[in-house]
DNA sequence: AACGCGGGGTG
DNA sequence: CACCCAGCGTT
């Protein structure tokens, strides 16, 4: 409908390159090793896909070192209490994902004696597993010769075949393009096309001299292969503002809270704040002190920028209910936002 | 099908 | 600044 008579992609050509320039990461088995039947560990594959949603490489290494440190085995993590896995999440954003994963976690181990399914339907039946990551397991992991389609896919996919509209639209036909094309090597042309994305057709730049699918680019053809894919209109972004309330007791400990078990930052630590709105509500202090502005915290959200002022104040903790106090040198075993890090910090506090 | 959901790297 | 990243779950 959308592709105009495509030239298929050229999998040997893809895998030829993938065997002289894979990028080498901590979850991956090089094709070398492949090669030789070495197969990579279904649970070092799912956790650093899970932590790879919407998600750097380079945001990604630390997290995937810390946390295979701290829980080798799909067993230590379904073991772990899921507050110790919010802690560690905590910086890494998107956590439901922290949640799913843990849960997961305990449903394989609970209904599949701790061994991952081979399957991209079983994989995806699992929480957090969605289309993408049941495939790029599926076929990273067992060479299930199953589409992989994400982020990079969809601008590799959308310039080879000069994609005249947003890639949502067509989404199903770049996905038949390329389930057609996927070799017997699988997971290797999966990693491999995801490379070719982050490496080659960047987002600004693409090295098409450098692009082993090149012959067959629709895009590089007519001329300037970035103009692709092309985006839909975009939303502007509302600002929202409000108020964060840093307590301290005469010892100097913070007091902190859990957020709703559901929306925005669920079940994260935070600061006691106002509502967040359009119009700046007036400040509502919630305990007696001597309350002192100590600056704005300007956070970006996906779909909103939030602006907040920092207040501190020494407080005698009467009326307050729920939250703890926290000593400031244990603040980085709280499970804190990168928002409420920053807020902590505008009040002088790490 | 559209929307809510973080944070950091990059140009 | 804007853009985008190995997306998923909910509605």
């Amino acid at each position: 409908m959308h592709l105009p008579s495509p030239a298929p992609i050229d999998a040997p050509a893809v895998l030829d390159w993938y065997d002289h320039h894979a990028r080498s990461l901590p979850w991956r088995v090089p094709p070398a090793e492949r090669a030789r039947g070495v197969a990579p560990d279904p649970y070092r594959v799912w956790l650093s896909e899970v932590m790879l949603q919407q998600t750097t490489v380079a945001a990604v290494k630390t997290y995937f070192l810390r946390f295979t440190s701290l829980w080798p085995t799909v067993f230590e993590l379904a073991a772990a209490p899921l507050e110790a896995v919010l802690v560690e999440w905590a910086g890494l954003g998107y956590y439901a994902r922290a949640r799913n994963l843990h849960a997961c976690a305990v449903a394989v181990v609970r209904d599949h004696g701790g061994v991952f399914p081979t399957t991209s339907a079983g994989l995806q039946a699992l929480p957090g597993i969605g289309a993408y990551t049941s495939a790029a397991i599926a076929a990273i992991c067992f060479d299930e010769r199953v589409a992989v389609l994400d982020g990079n896919l969809d601008r590799v996919l959308a310039r080879y075949f000069a994609l005249a509209v947003p890639v949502r639209e067509a989404k199903e036909e770049l996905r038949a393009a390329l389930q057609a094309a996927v070799p017997a090597r699988a997971g290797d042309f999966a990693q491999a096309m995801m490379d070719l994305g982050a490496t080659i057709c960047a987002p600004r730049t693409a090295l098409c001299m450098l692009c082993p699918i090149q012959p067959g680019c629709a895009a590089t053809a007519a001329g300037d292969p970035t103009i692709y894919p092309v985006k839909p209109v975009k939303a502007e972004r509302p600002v929202r503002k409000g108020h964060a309330y840093v307590m301290l007791d005469s010892a100097g400990d913070v007091y902190l809270q859990t957020r709703p078990d559901k929306g925005l930052l669920a079940q994260m630590t935070e600061v006691p704040g106002s509502d967040w709105s359009a119009a700046l509500p007036e400040p509502s202090y919630p305990a007696q002190g001597a309350w002192r502005h100590r600056g704005q915290v300007v956070h970006i959200f996906t779909h909103f920028r939030l602006e907040l002022e920092v207040w501190s104040a020494e407080v005698t903790p009467d009326g307050l209910d729920g939250g703890w106090w926290a000593e400031p040198g244990a603040l980085a075993g709280e499970a804190l936002p990168t928002l409420f890090r920053k807020v902590l910090a505008e009040a002088g506090l790490q």
